[in-house]
DNA sequence: AGCACGCCGACT
DNA sequence: GTCGGCGTGCTC
């Protein structure tokens, strides 16, 4: 088949790699058809390595018509232009993935939008945007050579790996060293406690031609297995049963899991009727959300439940189809009352307001308490949307997506409903895209803020739930991307609308709606009734005058904990600091253990009897003496999450306690078996840090404390005012569900502070007018854009000397907009030293502009000889 | 980000 | 004398 215009083509890729620039290669004759804009290629790049890069530009001829015809891609005119190529040799794409793109213009064009306004370039918004099981990376193998003639003498090392390889067959250089030295290890080989360096080894096996070394692509793709669940044989009778949960008696979590197996997979039905075909095929991961994995293994070597594994086509998942059918009695009960959905007067009018204003407007602010139901709000617009033939999108926040969450909403929509999580396997992530490019795509996603990434041909409704979390923005590697922003910017192109729901909406989009850019809807009515929790603001400086304090609680806090237990209701602690204790001190010397890489003191964690860096993750032993005065006493002080629940154990011996913080909710499993534990009443107490903040609905908490309001009331930043307002307001909103009022114990050094009063009295409009009154005095957003540089360099007066340097460089272009330079209060993350500056620019002013100047900025100083090795970072509106 | 190339310290 | 440390420059 001849192509329309034979010839040589040429196409421009970006690669998933932190560069600034396009690369062009050579299109093979034969893969002429088979690549478009959004097509993934395979492409070699440098010496040896092959990625798989995206097709941003072409194919097109190598020289253009001398008329001039051809004018590129119209929709990528914002990428560089072609350059004349001729005379050079270029390299081929190697191979062709997608036939059909796997991005969809829009995309690339808002990849574009964001490596602009972010200040990174398109291969790292790439890196962020796909799943990385579609982005291939090759790695090096090496192999042994059966053709090699053995004339050569070796080592003996050299022998002993040839060896090994001969029987390993191909290896991943990565693991080569560990191959070998567990291989060293079973032969009983110890070369003088000295490790052989294995490189080495290889290389100069390779030279002399016994090893072979190429490069292979990682196999990212796997067909997915699922681990499904079944009863044995030996078990499928009534009678049995019985006996098995009697003889469970003692083993609470087993029966309770068998329990659900029978709920979920219909055995009722499939038992009475002695037929197993009734019976609905369940995946492990769904039988086990919230579940424990020792119960399993107990129901299993018992030989009740057994697992065997099933393969899934790509795209029809077997979760989402059987999840539909699973329905518990209760379950259907809800989902009856979900379809008829019946919202109350206060939602319907919110929910009225809210279409009125997207007949003229693009962007909804939803400002409505805590549990005033705005998810029942979204199911109806969802609804709405999809009748009308539109997909939407929901974003959340990373701790907000629970499977509490996902089950009521797949509850209402079924497989139509798709769900994108980073904490799932990442396959799923590629079949979430895969199907949102194929013909029946979900007609609503649930995800994360890299969800704002995915394929949607006919998006209609954005919501973005939990507007004002901070997680929304992108912290670390580039791009430094706000989710909720760039699905602003998403639904303007594509022409869908946008809902953004909060019960404390950041000080931007409120400011946003009061100017009229935005439509504001108002839900100020809690659902059924339940009244807003009353707030008892406690002075911790009062009350350790007056000895009314036991350890980090006072006993006003202590007297409403034991009356909420003693009415068998729940309890939620909120302490802002994980681990034991957040310093240690010597009693004699008063030394601080402190991180070697890091400009910060350690944290004592009891679990591990280590002492951690919350910076860069070291950890190190606890030592028996001071290093500096040898004395004995190093104790932990204040208090992390960790050691307030070994303290409640004590005061509240007869309390189950549980603790939520980063360290007991590693694994997704964790997380999810805590919160149904204590959704299922079987925790009493909860102790966590933010994680415990956010959007969960219990019905049995009646007490919510907040052991030390403190720490965020004094951190150094223009907005902790407005961060310590939501996430008080956030966790305060925990407390208090039907009938009875709920209690906030709210301690503080600082019970005067105007945005104490204003978390105590729910004023958000007085919150909002300090603050903004406050932004337009010293200048920060709203009214500017706020650009942070972080320099970086293992050399102090390296990094100073640049700091001096950039500054000056900043205010001749900038003048007075330029904060800084300054060192922020920890100085040293991993080594590197680290400077701030911050510029400032007006909302009025060019921010294209501004942009431009600070790239050239980086460049230019990055040029200079001794900052080579800096590091420059440009955080655009950060949070 | 890799990776190769190139120039200075502690070891077979 | 060499192995190997990481500073520097390049990748279509």
């Amino acid at each position: 088949m001849e192509h329309s215009c034979s010839g040589i083509l040429l196409i421009d890729v970006v690669l998933p790699l932190p560069l600034a620039e396009t690369y062009t290669y050579r299109l093979p004759e034969s893969m002429h058809d088979r690549v478009r804009v959004g097509s993934r290629v395979i492409v070699p790049f440098g010496n040896k390595k092959i990625y798989s890069a995206i097709v941003v530009k072409g194919p097109y001829p190598q020289s253009p018509p001398e008329d001039g015809a051809y004018n590129g891609d119209e929709r990528n005119d914002a990428l560089p232009s072609g350059r004349d190529w001729s005379g050079w040799n270029l390299k081929e794409v190697l191979d062709v993935l997608d036939p059909v793109p796997i991005l969809l213009p829009d995309q690339l064009w808002l990849w574009q939008w964001i490596a602009d306004y972010y200040l990174c370039t398109l291969g790292e918004v790439y890196k962020a945007a796909l799943p990385s099981g579609m982005k291939l990376e090759s790695e090096s193998v090496v192999e042994y050579n059966s053709d090699y003639d053995t004339d050569t003498p070796f080592t003996r090392n050299e022998q002993y790996l040839l060896d090994l390889m001969e029987r390993l067959r191909e290896q991943r250089v990565q693991d080569l060293q560990k191959a070998f030295d567990a291989s060293q290890m079973v032969n009983g080989k110890s070369v003088n406690g000295k490790s052989v360096n294995v490189l080495s080894l290889v290389k100069s096996l390779l030279d002399k031609g016994a090893l072979i070394m190429h490069e292979q692509l990682k196999q990212n793709y796997r067909p997915r297995i699922v681990h499904c669940v079944r009863l044995t044989e030996a078990f499928f009778s009534q009678d049995r049963l019985n006996q098995l949960f009697d003889e469970l008696r003692r083993a609470q979590r087993q029966s309770d899991l068998l329990l659900r197996y029978l709920d979920l997979s219909k055995a009722a039905a499939a038992l009475t009727l002695q037929n197993r075909s009734l019976l609905v095929e369940l995946e492990k991961s769904t039988l086990m959300e919230g579940q424990s994995e020792a119960a399993f293994k107990g129901l299993r070597e018992r030989g009740v439940l057994e697992v065997y594994e099933r393969e899934l086509s790509r795209i029809e998942g077997l979760k989402n189809s059987s999840i539909e059918e699973l329905k518990t009695d209760e379950q259907n009960n809800f989902q009856s009352s979900i379809f008829n959905l019946q919202l109350s007067p206060a939602q319907q009018v919110a929910y009225d307001s809210i279409r009125t204003a997207f007949a003229t407007r693009d962007v909804c602010l939803l400002h409505g308490v805590t549990s005033s139901g705005k998810t029942e709000i979204y199911i109806r617009l969802i609804q709405e949307q999809i009748g009308q033939g539109r997909q939407v999108l929901y974003l959340l926040p990373e701790i907000v997506l629970t499977a509490q969450l996902v089950e009521r909403l797949r509850r209402v929509f079924g497989n139509r409903l798709g769900v994108y999580h980073s904490k799932y396997p990442d396959a799923e992530r590629v079949e979430v895209w895969q199907k949102q490019l194929s013909d029946q795509p979900y007609d609503i996603v649930v995800g994360v803020r890299s969800s704002v990434f995915l394929p949607f041909r006919r998006l209609g409704l954005i919501i973005v739930d939990e507007e004002h979390e901070n997680s929304f923005k992108q912290q670390d590697p580039a791009p430094r991307y706000h989710a909720r922003n760039v699905a602003l910017v998403l639904a303007r192109r594509v022409g869908a609308k946008t809902l953004l729901g909060t019960a404390t909406p950041s000080l931007e989009s409120y400011y946003n709606a009061q100017q009229g850019r935005y439509a504001l809807v108002t839900l100020s009515e809690r659902f059924g009734q339940v009244q807003l929790p009353r707030i008892e603001v406690v002075d911790l400086r009062d009350r350790r005058r007056r000895k009314e304090m036991k350890g980090p609680f006072s006993t006003d806090l202590l007297r409403a904990m034991s009356d909420a237990l003693g009415r068998r209701e729940q309890i939620i602690l909120f302490q802002n600091r994980r681990g034991y204790a957040p310093q240690m001190e010597c009693q004699t010397c008063g030394w601080n253990p402190r991180c070697t890489q890091c400009d910060v003191t350690l944290t004592l964690h009891r679990q591990s009897n280590r002492m951690t860096c919350h910076y860069c993750g070291a950890t190190y032993p606890i030592p028996e003496r001071c290093p500096q005065c040898e004395g004995h006493e190093l104790v932990g002080v204040g208090y992390g999450t960790e050691r307030i629940q070994e303290e409640l154990a004590q005061l509240f011996p007869q309390a189950r306690i549980a603790r939520m913080d980063l360290d007991t909710t590693r694994s997704r499993t964790a997380y999810e078996r805590l919160l149904y534990d204590f959704q299922h009443g079987r925790t009493d107490i909860l102790v966590g840090t933010q994680m415990v903040t956010k959007g969960l609905d219990f019905e049995r908490v009646s007490v919510v404390g907040i052991l030390n309001a403190d720490t965020m009331l004094n951190m150094p930043d223009f907005r902790s005012y407005e961060h310590a307002f939501q996430m008080l307001s956030q966790v305060a909103g925990r407390a208090g569900r039907r009938n009875r009022q709920g209690l906030v114990v709210l301690q503080t050094k600082s019970p005067d502070l105007s945005v104490v009063r204003q978390v105590v009295g729910n004023d958000y409009a007085g919150l909002y007018r300090d603050q903004l009154d406050e932004r337009q005095a010293f200048r920060y957003p709203p009214f500017v854009r706020l650009v942070v540089v972080t320099l970086r360099h293992r050399d102090v007066r390296i990094v100073e000397q640049m700091a001096r340097d950039m500054g000056a460089l900043l205010r001749r272009q900038f003048g007075n907009r330029v904060l800084g330079p300054d060192t922020p209060a920890v100085s040293r993350v991993q080594l590197m030293y680290i400077r701030r500056l911050i510029l400032k620019v007006e909302v009025t002013a060019s921010m294209a502009d501004a942009r431009r100047r600070l790239r050239q900025l980086r460049d230019f100083l990055l040029q200079q000889k001794p900052y080579r090795s800096a590091q420059v970072v440009y955080d655009v509106d950060p949070v």
